[in-house]
DNA sequence: CAATTTATGTAACCAAAGTTACAACTCGCA
DNA sequence: TGCGAGTTGTAACTTTGGTTACATAAATTG
């Protein structure tokens, strides 16, 4: 497996990243579809790097409402800021969408290889800070009161000027998911905005009708 | 100023502290109460220390809408993650709460500090980290549907079976905010679950009467 | 290509929170 | 001690989204 461009390998050779992985993963993961990586409330001992598959973290509250947090592709780590945390117990569920493989190494080895490698470090460093920022924009997107105006924030940011039209990469359903609303609820609000001439929509394909308008939902 | 309680500097000695600071900092700033210190969307080119006085932190929509993110207090540096990662805008508005003091650190000048010291990075990542997890409670806390939800959740993580009372250490209108509801809406649902006998409320004391029920409601 | 599953559009009704307005209560301080 | 600003309780009405149910459309699969 070529673990070079996952970006906490960046800007190392490829030999010195198989040094470190043969050197430091303790385990390789298997997990089937459909199985919990890792639970909400878990205590973090390893880094865990997903080298194959795609997993999906989402929060679950006591009633059931599902929040979906990020879908997460190889290669890439697990939310890495749990290894270094006070509190290291991990804030989300992860779910294995397909098959995955996850190499483990234990924290003690990670933060010694890291101590050893500068370029390990800042990249280490700079992917959490990555994550502070998506965290910040997810708390922005949250704290956008109607659904119309994170809908209308979510087109925005997925289309410019010079291109007003893109394709919904996922279902209505996980769309919904994603903004934690109900599925006929995401439906009825999408109906409403193609009614009052701010988007169309034409199978899976949005096209922006009135930017202006857009923005002033938010 | 002593700054050896500031977190990014546990670990140091005094003088290292000091040698730290009269070698970076090339600035002071001071802000008057109710002033901003940055602004959502500013770009961040250096490392704010606050010394003295007391900010918060708020994300405020287009519409008016203010969601209070937290309350930081002397001596902590204003959002260290922001200064490494590759999309570096700050996420929200910072506001002095009091007259305030601020060290202003230049980002390389930082940079080079941390490079030369690994107690100062050891410091830093976890301060990051512990943010991600910040963030990431934010994010479970916002993710609970209704407001009586939410108010449960904060009464629960600031009581304990052994101690069932506590005081609001702040105004309605600012725990409004800090849940992004009107403060209205506050009012009528503690009054609900005062009246449900979930809770009493005197003055600003607050007293669990049933943990199991107030636990339901998450 | 027919059968079945999955995704989407819509409607009726319900529950929660927003909005606005006003009364009453606290607390600092002149 | 009494005024005034800030804080809290409450009510009436509106808006938004949740819930449930069903019809239709698209995609998958045998």
């Amino acid at each position: 497996m070529d673990l070079s461009n996952c970006p906490l390998f960046t800007g190392l050779s490829k030999s010195e990243t198989d040094e470190i992985i043969s050197r430091s993963v303790s385990e390789v993961l298997e997990v089937e579809k459909g199985q919990h990586v890792v639970r909400q409330g878990d205590i973090i001992h390893s880094l865990y790097i997903l080298a194959d598959g795609l997993v999906r973290t989402e929060m679950v509250t006591k009633d059931g409402n599902v929040v979906e947090i990020e879908f997460i592709e190889p290669v890439r780590p697990l939310a890495p800021a749990f290894l270094v945390a006070t509190e290291n117990r991990y804030p989300v569920d992860v779910i294995s969408m397909q098959k995955s493989q996850f190499y483990i190494i234990p924290r003690t080895s990670w933060l010694k290889e890291m101590m050893m490698n500068e370029q390990l470090l800042t990249n280490f460093m700079k992917l959490n800070s990555n994550m502070t920022v998506f965290l910040s924009k997810k708390v922005q997107m949250m704290s956008i009161k109607t659904l119309k105006g994170k809908l209308s924030l979510y087109i925005l940011e997925n289309t410019t000027l010079q291109n007003d039209t893109f394709i919904l990469k996922r279902t209505q359903s996980q769309l919904a998911e994603y903004f934690g609303v109900q599925r006929p609820s995401l439906a009825r609000t999408l109906g409403d905005m193609i009614r009052e001439e701010l988007i169309s929509l034409y199978k899976r394909e949005v096209k922006v009708l009135d930017r202006g308008k857009l923005e002033s939902m938010i």
